[in-house]
DNA sequence: CATGAATGAGGATTCATTCAT
DNA sequence: TATGAATGAATCCTCATTCAT
């Protein structure tokens, strides 16, 4: 019985998630109210109520629902005994393609997230501060291994996450984004070489 | 009378851009009324209106004038007639030194901007546009002249910005954010020589 | 079976009664919802409806059900065959000892009573007309006799009333209401004999 | 320039008031919602808010305008040099007469007054509290001076505004409320020598 | 031109009540 | 009978915009 209830509840929530994501497609932010989501998640207004306490806590769960699988994802490859080099390989892969699965939302949430979160304590979405610093732990270990160069592994991991996540702002808003591994080897290739014409 | 005229327009245009600013920085996006900007620009809710047809037009002034100095510094490093790298090198340095200067300003339309512009048709932000190519250019020549590597410049320029972007927010969130060269030559060590330990 | 099945209809009722007055006492009128009154009688919102038709019905049985004691206590005495001036000692009497005995009941209802009735055809409270008509009765009586001065014995009454209701007020929310036999040894006192200094 | 602004202001915020009773009138506390009131008072909604911050600021200020010239009147009747007696006569007559002036008002503030004012701190009503006290103090001096007999004059302060105010409430209520002057003077009059029969 | 009072559409949220299980 | 999820009408309040002075 029990289990009936918290499957249903889940059940709703996810509906309603989807409801603010499928506003958020068709209207944008401006035309987010609650009414409207209530709308595309076929319940009342009222509804939405019972499972979220305010807007403000169901813009918060749409974030976090949208980003959790990928942080999983990325908390795995941390924890695996991979080799610095191939893990950042595999998370920016990862993050890729995890984009591109979801193209439809993250269009989306991408311009809208500030909207979307109000005036909260400023914070970085954690996703991308847990990812930097996951990141930043791995060079660390790549530098100790004297795999990678001497450099400050927290302002790497920065750098290295900017530009990956201004290839995925590219490849979502592009008509074409085009070959999905040329990119995430372009990243590496560029990040781990440079793109200075070395003597070789 | 005409020049006395439009100078006292654009004298307005100013204090009231000017105005919300101070309103971003005192009470984020949330507190952004045409009333409180009013207020902090010295003048009432409806002159407002005399020099901007409405508040979107108002808000999209405001982050066109917040970025056009920085457009225009990188325009005249695009057109001189350094070398690919030193120009890289330039703009790195001006868009850092840029953000650092005007520290107050931007902390908080780097969390606003989204809230800021509302439902408009989805362009990046201009200025970033124009960056991205006016590197991805320089990217073109560094190749032609065999400097870099022949890798998809407007990818490798899209890579370069969001380091640098991600460096500059980095910058201007932390409530230290050090030594301001050592932050761009790292940018440039790093995107021109990778991460990797190369036998030397 | 029907003995049975009344019993528990009674006993639900006084349940959800007392849930309402428990409700009132911890939250004031504001909080007063029928979620609310649910919770605090251990039953689900949907079961207030069986034994009630909607929540003005609901609050009018509160109202009733705390005066009703009272009212009682007040139509035995008036039916008895004591001298009017007893009767009215006992009426003040028993009236000041009620509130007293359900003082935090009535702390609440005092302040909430118009709150809780909502828009009903103007009328006093039940328990006050019958008690200003009931006493009218006893000083008439009193008038015939030759016991009491000879004016209208329904102002009278109404000042009496008042008088013992503003004394009952004043206990209810004093923190230290003191001796009980004192004020209504005074109400008596004073309506009785008035508060001229005579010359004796 | 100010003078008329304010004069305007206040000229608007009277108004309103009035829009308050009105549909107190019309409708009962159950239809007091700003929408109404506005309507009321011949304005927008949100005018409401230029005058009045929020709905319970404003009723409020109604419950205050509504008491306020009482107060005042009742305050120089205490602060005159008058005979201790002579004090509470006028005082009586001044607050029955006031009510009998207002009578539409009041027939619906009476009632609504509960509903009307919120959850604030449990207080009474300032005229109230008000009044009580300085009848008290009235009554202290009566005693010293050996025109009234020696008791609490706090309570007996209590009891004679009870009485009076329910004879206030009488005439609000009673289709004939009949002769002003006969009811002020059987307050006094029972108040002051009692309702028993003396032999004289 | 400048002003700021007035406007009213629009949005978040609450809660009495219903009804399928 | 009991339940509590679902409903949606109702309400307070905000704020961009207008316009008479």
């Amino acid at each position: 019985m029990i289990e009936r209830t918290e499957k249903w509840e889940q059940f709703m929530k996810e509906a309603i998630l989807e409801g603010v994501v499928n506003v958020l497609i068709k209207e944008g932010s401006e035309g987010l109210t609650m009414q409207r989501v209530a709308q595309e998640a076929g319940v009342a207004k009222g509804t939405l109520y019972t499972y979220f306490d305010n807007k403000s806590t169901l813009l918060k769960a749409v974030l976090r629902s949208s980003i959790e699988p990928l942080t999983q994802e990325v908390d795995k490859i941390l924890g695996s005994d991979l080799d610095p080099a191939e893990k950042l390989q595999q998370i920016i892969e990862r993050t890729l393609s995890y984009f591109d699965e979801n193209r439809d939302m993250f269009r989306v949430l991408m311009h809208e997230r500030h909207k979307v979160l109000g005036k909260q304590p400023r914070q970085k979405s954690s996703h991308y501060q847990h990812l930097v610093e996951g990141i930043a732990s791995v060079i660390s270990q790549g530098i100790e291994s004297g795999q990678f160069r001497n450099r400050d592994p927290q302002k790497i991991a920065t750098m290295l996450v900017g530009a990956t996540f201004f290839m995925v702002h590219n490849r979502l808003f592009s008509d074409n984004p085009g070959d999905l591994q040329g990119d995430w080897e372009l990243i590496q290739d560029i990040l781990f070489r440079g793109i200075i014409q070395t003597a070789e």
